[in-house]
DNA sequence: CGATAACTTGATGTGACTCAACTTAAGTGG
DNA sequence: CCACTTAAGTTGAGTCACATCAAGTTATCG
């Protein structure tokens, strides 16, 4: 297991990071790098585990290498939302708080590069450079949250259906088309459950089908199956979704 | 205008600031303030101003003084949305971005201590003490725009009137009690007309005066005037809210 | 292959938006 | 300082999108 080949090994584990160039760690020195290398370590969480409950202490942090995690919040009542959700690359966990506000959970399997908490604040302390790039990719969040909070409250549910798809096209642009799949048009990868849609969208499962199936009969899409669609109208999707193009695909760009 | 005492010459502004204890700049070493009282000066706006246009070059930055700012989006078919409101002690502009994808504008007549963007980003780089405060107040800020739109998403309107109501009231504890008011009852100020507060909470004026009207008729406050109302019955607020108290006392706090 | 969960479809009720009239407050100029 | 104007807020009636409850259908998994 010494083998510098060897991804599982420490010593070259960050120079074969898949996410290197969008996480935080591209503008780390070298000599930071190999600090980051010590610190990490590689940690797998099975569909539907909750790595980290809502209120819990929050111990550890790091970035989402490969899956889908969402964030959430129940409220006193018992009907939880879904407040967020994080793509590899996309940095986990709650820095500089005792404890987490929000629940993650693994929407499908998810391969993380974990830190210690305590840590990888002591080493933002050593490393500004990092510590700056931090702070810009949480502006850069907090403005998408606030776009989506605003799409989500002034929108119709079939406004909001049609923003999630056409922004989930545009981010599984490069990714592989469906085994067998022959069509030439784009496959969207939604990897979440009807309820967790819902839960994003701020509707209900019954209405979010009736939303998807609507725009099947109207040739917008094809349902392949629950989870991936053929897009067959880009440009009638962007209308449904009442959103132009642009704005569109700034929020599917962060 | 060179007197040391006199509150508009640069020497002695930040350490007679109202809001330094609850700014970022409480961490700066007394190197960083000189440099912090170089490069800010106070800026005034009329309520109503657009201080900065949705898409337009951001070049000023600072801290709220007085006053309230709200921060909206307007989207392609014209109807905007407010995504957040900010109070005194927040952090006005967006930092290491071109331009700023929210309009900012000026709900009451607001004071800043407004900075030259790259000037305060240079300073940044200079002070990470002073970067480091400020991530964490971001963090803060990502959870509390998170938790606020988990509010408006989930809840009914009632749920979310009696929320803000309550919020505000917390919020405006300290605060003096209108001229005349002889009640001991905690007077809630809410500097918003009501379409800026429909738009903030995603109604529309007419519901949202129903709702209030509702709570009105039902003894949980009273409408002094149009801006200022009277806690009557807090739990009660509470319990119409959905949420538990901590909850919200949790979102006033930030 | 049977059981359980996920998803879809249908029927029904209602909260909230829309359109419209009215009332009150806030500015403005004579 | 008061009449006039205009904006802000309230109230009412009608409609519709969406939630809810319920049943049926299709996946998923042991």
């Amino acid at each position: 297991m010494s083998n510098a080949a060897d991804p599982a090994c420490l010593c070259g584990k960050c120079t074969s990071c898949v996410i290197f160039n969008r996480s935080v760690c591209h503008v780390a020195s070298p000599e930071a790098m190999a600090q980051l290398n010590r610190i990490s370590h590689i940690r797998k969480f099975a569909r539907g585990t909750v790595i980290q409950g809502q209120g819990e202490a929050s111990d550890i942090v790091g970035n989402i290498i490969e899956g889908v995690v969402k964030l959430s919040s129940a409220s006193a009542n018992g009907d939880d939302h879904i407040v967020g959700l994080l793509f590899p690359s996309d940095f986990f966990g709650r820095l500089f708080a005792e404890e987490s506000r929000f629940a993650y959970e693994a929407v499908t399997d998810v391969t993380l590069c974990a830190m210690n908490k305590s840590g990888f604040e002591r080493f933002l302390i050593d490393h500004p450079e990092v510590e700056h790039e931090m702070l810009k990719a949480k502006l850069d969040e907090l403005d998408a949250v606030r776009e989506w909070a605003a799409i989500t409250n002034g929108h119709t549910t079939m406004q909001r259906v049609a923003t999630l798809l056409f922004v989930f096209s545009l981010r599984s642009r490069n990714q592989r088309r469906e085994p067998g799949d022959q069509s030439s048009n784009p496959v969207v990868h939604v990897p979440l459950s009807r309820r967790d849609i819902a839960d994003y969208l701020g509707t209900t499962p019954e209405t979010l089908s009736r939303n998807i199936q609507t725009l099947a009969r109207a040739k917008v899409i094809r349902i392949i199956n629950a989870k991936h669609f053929e897009l067959l109208n880009a440009s009638e999707l962007v209308r449904h979704s009442g959103e132009s193009r642009e704005d569109l695909e700034r929020i599917a760009a962060r």
